[in-house]
DNA sequence: AACAGTATGTAACGTTGTAACATTGCATTG
DNA sequence: CAATGCAATGTTACAACGTTACATACTGTT
């Protein structure tokens, strides 16, 4: 009844690999990076994003063109990136506030809303040149 | 002293043609709309398009690798962008209280924004199944 | 063993975007 | 007008991102 693989598939390898990554990676340089765990063509890659996607495990960050790992797997709300321009750094967060200002927007345009795409792009905490003086 | 263009450039003729547009425009398709024009390479295109894009006269969507004319060419605010998935059209937005939302969780992470990418796909009002009913 | 279904491989191709360098058009100045 | 300088454009090649089509291998079930 047991229908659960047996053996680690090639999803599984990019969600870990992604996990352990502190910046979104492109679909060829996870290629490149899973080369010796046997993961050969970007065909492969994309058809294990793809489910990833689905299942909502990792998210595709469209103004990169890159892939990250969700940061709890399973939530429903629209997630946000900030991206450091600097550094690279993206952090997701889910907020209620611009979830609700898109479904107010959508409400008064009479469009509904099925995925958004929220990308924050400027400088994160670490990289900014200090702007808590006066 | 004058030191404005007698002739119209590409750039120019790259706006107009996306001003006529319902629809955002791939740079490859604005190359082949244009090449009757005299725009003949797709570097042309670009150029043009990073100057635009500069000038704030149009706008990328970054979840369609597309290019579509700024509603009010000067508007400071970032842009929310409705892409139906139907019938394709995008519809521009300004909304304040997004806008308010992406600096509120900004304030709250220590993030500083320079330039916010919302995209909603969904469906457009024309496109929708009627959900007037009760 | 046979079968069905999922996962993977391979190769080619299509789309999107950039780099490097040459050339042209046009306004200014001497 | 000639010379100069600068912005715009052209050309070529390539890099990066993504997909299609078809073949093969693995896994669990009967």
């Amino acid at each position: 009844m047991a229908t659960s693989p047996k053996r680690k598939t090639h999803a599984v390898r990019v969600l870990e690999h992604l996990q352990r990554q502190t910046k979104p990676l492109t679909a060829y340089q996870i290629l490149e990076d899973l080369r010796g765990d046997g993961v050969t063509a970007a065909t492969t890659v994309y058809r294990a994003l793809d489910r990833l996607l689905e299942e909502g495990k990792v998210h595709r960050i469209e103004s990169l063109n890159a892939f990250a790992a969700c940061c709890q797997a399973g939530h429903h709300a629209a997630p946000v990136f900030e991206i450091c321009e600097d550094c690279g750094s993206v952090t997701e967060h889910v907020d209620a506030r611009l979830a609700d200002g898109i479904v107010a927007l959508s409400n008064r345009s009479g469009f509904e809303p099925e995925r958004s795409v929220i990308e924050i792009r400027g400088r994160c905490g670490a990289c900014r040149p200090d702007a808590t003086a006066t």
